[in-house]
DNA sequence: CAGGATCCGTGACGATACTG
DNA sequence: CAGTATCGTCACGGATCCTG
């Protein structure tokens, strides 16, 4: 199984950036397990599984290991019986809070907009 | 064929306000097609297939029409012969500006911060 | 030129069952 | 509990051809 950090290589500097940040973040939960952990803080994983509404197992597994290796998470195995894992957002995953804002702040204006326009 | 906007309908304002946004922008094209645009002010189609290195027409079509719907994006069909179609941003697109900035930003700091602890 | 129609492969994702 | 393995579906997106 290949657990590689995937970096864009494309011409353009600027593309590049964009498009390894839409690496990080797209997909519709990566970015709302993110906000859940930085309100919540340490989570396990039942916990994620249940708080964020809609997502698989399989799926919210996958994306927890991708945040990892981004070290936007860190993945805790506590040796208790049975075994419990406890999420949390590292340091340097906290430096995107600002950018989730943006994002958060751009939706609802843009829901404003779409309904102002079309009603 | 159904011609919606994409608004999502979830429990909690902040999590739908994300999705909203990513709806928008999710996808390796759509903010690649909205910054070339930025830059370069108006477009014809076969320039942005050809700016957009290895997007297929069918996609770029595809992408362009959701951004119009979306109304970031300006489309216009002029009279010549043969016919040639100029796509723009619109004032409320380029206030997107300022989010692309930020998602380059974190693109940015990203790839460096990899760098550091993997080599 | 700007796309639509069609065909088709691949991979993403859900559901279910199973393991340490 | 915290996943993995397996199966099956389906929509995304590429390639090609066609049209006003």
């Amino acid at each position: 199984m290949k657990k590689e950090i995937i970096l864009t290589q494309e011409c353009n500097q600027e593309i590049r950036a964009i498009s390894d940040t839409m690496e990080v973040l797209s997909g519709k939960w990566k970015i709302q397990i993110i906000a859940t952990l930085l309100i919540h803080g340490k989570m396990r994983f039942m916990e994620l599984l249940r708080t964020t509404n809609g997502i698989g197992a399989k799926k919210l597994s996958k994306d927890l290991e991708e945040l990892e290796m981004n070290k936007l998470i860190t993945r805790t195995v506590m040796n208790t019986k049975p075994i419990t894992v406890e999420y949390e957002i590292t340091p340097y995953g906290r430096k995107m809070e600002h950018l989730i804002n943006k994002i958060t702040e751009w939706g609802l204006k843009h829901r404003e907009h779409m309904f102002k326009e079309n009603n």
